[in-house]
RNA sequence: GGGGCGUUAGCUCAGUGGUAGAGCAUUCGGCUUUUAACCGACUGGUCGUAGGUUCAAAUCCUACACGCCCCA
């Protein structure tokens, strides 16, 4: 199949330059349908609104001397007419050697059919571009999975429910902007290799640089830069970015995957909360046109206000017969982990039994837009300690549909603290745990020179995104999402 | 890493041991208002890869590759 079209390309060539690139249109298939919404057939006629119009042939019915082809641009799909007598001398019995997915131009006045389609009545027609390869079937269209995610070049032809997802995405990140922008962040860039990968517990990606002969990391988050940044004295940054992290990979995780990260100088947790909740309240206003979301059957409202809890609270309700009392109790941490079938290392301190527990039998549960709070300080390397009650910190973390979205705490400033929790990740290190964070020695000194009381999040941009559009894989949010090599 | 399911024509899919199938697309013919256009004719296959069982394998067995789902 391809070679039939391979020799019709070669016909082409002899004919004169088979890729023309000197057509210019001057209407796209949505404004039209817009603009002549109203125009009966008649009215269009009297008119006579010659359009230049181009896209690839998605149909191409032939009768006989006469032909309706439809093509698609950006914004949606035009029906064009081809009539035998109204084209130049050959061009009729050349179109017809034309195929679907062929990249066409067309010129020629409006009118309506008597179905009441608006369509181009041609005077003109080109080819711009052969297409070799045959689209998939027009009405099953293409349902393959793999073949969606290897080659979305023919997924976004074909399904107009993922060009959707993405212009989503793009509609999504673009309110962030504006959102941030108005309240006078500054969006900044910070480097994707470090030498000392920090900001999150993950092992990262390592790479090389030659030149300098040195082992260099893909970040796993840009945290630290961005703090670096406050005591720079920009007081309001945020970045929206691709981390990396070595990591499995599943239809929650990427290698690669977008965050915003963001900092305000001068505000605590609770305001990002704040921030946090108007930002989903607007964004899903702006992009959806509600607050009522569905994601996999599920309905959520994000315009109700959001529910909080603390991590006490979620391991309370969802393990009947938990004893609160004992909740800091390292040993019977321990029993109710092995009961719950959770790996227990001797490192773990109560924070991270307490962490286990409600990762197993808790989030899961957190359907509705919910905020949890009072995170352990042993699992929250980089966040300031709560003032009453320091096996605490200032931190929360935002769920829905039992999914974590984001992630935010009032930032230590404490340079002395910051060492400290260093050093025992330094420990944990030492213990064996690779993800544990590394002692970022120049933060330190950053922090040395003085921080303003600060407070951080970082939202996860793909998950928002499955969340937005209903797509239950961060594979449908990814116009490439990583996959094994294909074996050609 | 473990378990389950899947891989057949360009696409969507049937086919549970006995000649490899359908629809759409392609090719050819007809048709000057179609809407998954229609009518007629034809074409198209390493049945994921490699091995095994069998007189005979798309079908049963084993391994591997890739994908999807669940679990860790």
């Amino acid at each position: 199949m391809i070679a039939e079209r391979r020799s019709k390309l070669d016909t082409l060539r002899e004919s004169g330059n088979a890729f023309p690139n000197d057509f210019r249109r001057n209407a796209v298939a949505a404004e039209l349908h817009q603009t002549f919404e109203s125009h009966a057939d008649e009215v269009l006629r009297a008119e006579h609104v010659e359009v230049s119009v181009s896209g690839r042939m998605m149909v191409k019915r032939v009768m006989g001397k006469a032909s309706f082809i439809k093509l698609q641009d950006r914004t949606g799909q035009i029906q064009v007419r081809l009539e035998l007598d109204r084209l130049a001398d050959g061009v009729y019995q050349g179109f017809k050697k034309w195929d679907v997915g062929d990249i066409v131009a067309a010129t020629g006045e409006l009118f309506r059919t008597k179905t009441g389609e608006l369509t181009v009545m041609a005077a003109e027609v080109r080819l711009l571009t052969k297409s070799l390869r045959p689209l998939p079937e027009k009405f099953h269209g293409l349902a393959d999975q793999e073949t969606r995610y290897r080659q979305r070049y023919v997924d976004l032809i074909i399904n107009e429910s993922s060009r959707d997802v993405f212009r989503k995405r793009s509609a999504i990140i673009a309110y962030i902007r504006s959102f941030l922008d108005a309240q006078n962040y500054l969006e900044v860039e910070t480097p994707m290799m470090q030498t000392t990968p920090g900001g999150a517990i993950a092992r990262p990606f390592t790479t090389h640089h030659n030149a300098l002969d040195m082992q260099l990391y893909l970040r796993i988050a840009p945290e630290l830069n961005l703090k670096r940044l406050i005591v720079g004295g920009f007081e309001r940054v945020y970045e929206i970015n691709r981390s990396f992290r070595n990591e499995g990979v599943s239809a929650q995780h990427n290698p690669e995957f977008t965050m915003l990260e963001l900092y305000r100088a001068y505000a605590d947790y609770e305001d990002l909360m704040e921030l946090t909740e108007a930002l989903l309240r607007g964004m899903s206003e702006s992009v959806l046109g509600t607050t009522r979301i569905e994601y996999q059957g599920e309905e959520f409202d994000l315009g109700k206000p959001f529910i909080r809890m603390t991590v006490a609270d979620v391991i309370q309700k969802y393990n009947d017969n938990f004893d609160m009392q004992r909740i800091r109790d390292r040993d019977y941490l321990v029993s109710v982990c092995e009961t719950l079938g959770i790996a227990v290392k001797d490192g773990y301190g109560p924070g991270k039994l307490q962490i286990g527990i409600f990762e197993k039998n808790g989030e899961g549960n957190l359907r509705e837009p919910t905020f949890v709070t009072q995170y352990p300080l042993e699992v929250s390397p980089l966040a300031r300690k709560n003032d009453a009650d320091p096996f605490l910190t200032d931190r929360f973390e935002f769920f829905v549909a039992g999914r974590e979205i984001a992630n935010g705490f009032s930032e230590l400033n404490d340079p002395e603290d910051q060492a400290e929790r260093f050093r025992a990740q330094d420990a944990n290190r030492e213990a064996g745990d690779e993800e544990a964070m590394g002692f970022d020695h120049d933060y330190i000194r950053a922090l040395e020179f003085g921080m303003p009381p600060t407070a951080g999040i970082g939202i996860g941009i793909d998950r928002l995104v499955m969340l937005l559009t209903d797509s239950a894989s961060i594979r449908d949010v990814l116009l490439f999402p990583h996959m094994r090599p294909e074996v050609f």
